[in-house]
DNA sequence: TTACATTAGACAGATATTGACAAGTCAAAA
DNA sequence: TTTTGACTTGTCAATATCTGTCTAATGTAA
C-alpha cells in the first residue's frame, strides 16, 4: 500500500481528524490531506512528526515513505523491475566496499 | 558500476575527448566532467544525448541512470535493502492493477 | 440550512538545480 | 623550463521546482 493510503488508514483507525494530526505536525490541514492522497510528497521531517502524532514506528514510516518515492520515480518505466534490480546490485557493491574499509 | 564511471569507461574505450562528447551534447566540458565523476546528475535529455554521442543503447543508459539516482537516494540508509524490497512489492502491485484494467 | 471535514487551485516565498565561466591541476610535449 | 592540451573545481546568476498557506469548493450528516 502506498504511503499516503497507509497513513490515512492509520489515522482513521485511531479516529483522528486531519486537523488534529496536522496541528500536531504544525502544518495546514490541506497539506496533510494532499500527503495522504499522494498528490504531495511529505518531507522527511514531516514523516517523523507523523510517526509521533500517530504513535507509529518512525523507522517503519520512513521506510515506506522512501519506497514510495522510489515507486513514484520509476512506476511509469517499462523496465522498472530491472532498474530496481540494478540499484540493488549497486547497493550490494557499495556495502561490500564499505566493509573493506 | 555507477553511471558516471560507466560512461567514462565507454568514452575512453572509444577514445573520445570530453570536449568532443560534450560538444555533441551541446553542454560545457566541465559539466560532462562532473557527470562522469558523479558530482552532478545528468538530466534525462542529457542521457539521451549521451547515448547518441557514444552510440550506445538509450534504454540501457537510462536504466543505469535511474538506478544510480535510486542508489544516491538510499545508499546511506541502514535498511536500504528493505526499502528496495518494499518498492519492488509496490511496483508489482501496481503492475497487477494495471493489467486488470 | 448549518456545521464540520475534507479537497482543489492558486499564489508568493523558499529552496534546489542548471549551465557557464574562469581559474586551477596535472602530465606530456616542445 | 615553458607550453600545450585534457580535465577538474569553485562560484554564480538564472531558472525551475517545491513548500505551505489561503480561499473557495465539495461532500455529508444533523
Amino acid at each position: 500500500m502506498a504511503f499516503g493510503n497507509y497513513i490515512r488508514k492509520l489515522r482513521e483507525e485511531k479516529q483522528l481528524l486531519l486537523r488534529e494530526v496536522a496541528s500536531q505536525m504544525s502544518i495546514d490541514t490541506a497539506l496533510l490531506s494532499k500527503i495522504e492522497r499522494g498528490t504531495r510528497i511529505a518531507r522527511k521531517e514531516q514523516v517523523e512528526d507523523l510517526a509521533e502524532a500517530l504513535n507509529e514506528s518512525e523507522n517503519e514510516l520512513l521506510k515506506l515513505w522512501m519506497a514510495d518515492k522510489i515507486v513514484k520515480m520509476i512506476k511509469d518505466e517499462s523496465n522498472s523491475t530491472e532498474i530496481l534490480k540494478k540499484a540493488e546490485e549497486e547497493i550490494k557493491n557499495l556495502t561490500n566496499k564499505k566493509q573493506q574499509l
